[in-house]
DNA sequence: CCAGTCGATTGACATCGGTCGATCCTGCTG
DNA sequence: CAGCAGGATCGACCGATGTCAATCGACTGG
């Protein structure tokens, strides 16, 4: 069972997660690349954590402050995470006066779901 | 909406990926670094092309050299990396002779997919 | 305009994680 | 037993990442 090339990848340049799927057919560079980050977003309890948060939320968004007090890590490291998981568009941000809210990207992580087969 | 507090962590002291998905309550620290840990397992592009080949091979197992060949990497890489996927509970080992096959362990890939809510 | 508050950014630090060459272990075959 | 081949482990290197204190920028209300 030698030599298990790998596919010719289908060159599909656009952002978003795109084509293959884990199990779809053998996963090229670019886009297990495009996979993993996504995953890399996830893969910190303290993020999971601040979705899952953001999702249980009557409202469906919170502001800053909030998870600053329900996790127990400091303002701007909270701040950081919610960069990394708004790049990789699990969380949606938005400005309302001097508070910003986010709320979670649902779609986005179907999505992921999705491709892990 | 000030003071979300974290839920009474219900205490499944159970090695696996047990209770709380993502958007079912609010994530408590344990389980959250418990689903972590398996994600981190998954975020590397090399580590999902070897999920994918080894899923795509038609025998559903694969020897390590065939993976050496195929994914650029150097062979110690290659068995960290599949190290770090079995002891996720991701890929099952088997030693025959002198040969190591890998398979997918799909159970514990749809499991950590249902945990994404 | 000023003081205060919310949140982002910066800088520093420690740790983690991917990678490879060298080596070791195990089982097969002369 | 000796030689060999498939994989795992070790040790080292280095870039990536999580964390916080300090600071900055934006907006609000007097």
């Amino acid at each position: 069972m030698r030599r298990l090339k790998s596919p010719s990848d289908p060159e599909c340049a656009s952002d978003p997660l795109c084509c293959a799927a884990i199990g779809d057919a053998i996963l090229g560079q670019t886009d297990a690349e495009r996979l993993s980050n996504v995953l890399k977003a996830l893969a910190d309890p303290g993020r999971l954590r601040l979705l899952s948060l953001i999702r249980a939320a009557p409202a469906g968004e919170v502001c800053v402050g909030d998870l600053v007090d329900a996790l127990d890590l400091s303002q701007p490291t909270v701040s950081h995470h919610l960069r990394i998981l708004t790049d990789a568009g699990l969380l949606d941000r938005e400005r309302r006066g001097n508070w910003v809210w986010y709320a979670a990207n649902d779609a986005r992580l179907t999505e992921v779901r999705d491709l892990l087969h």
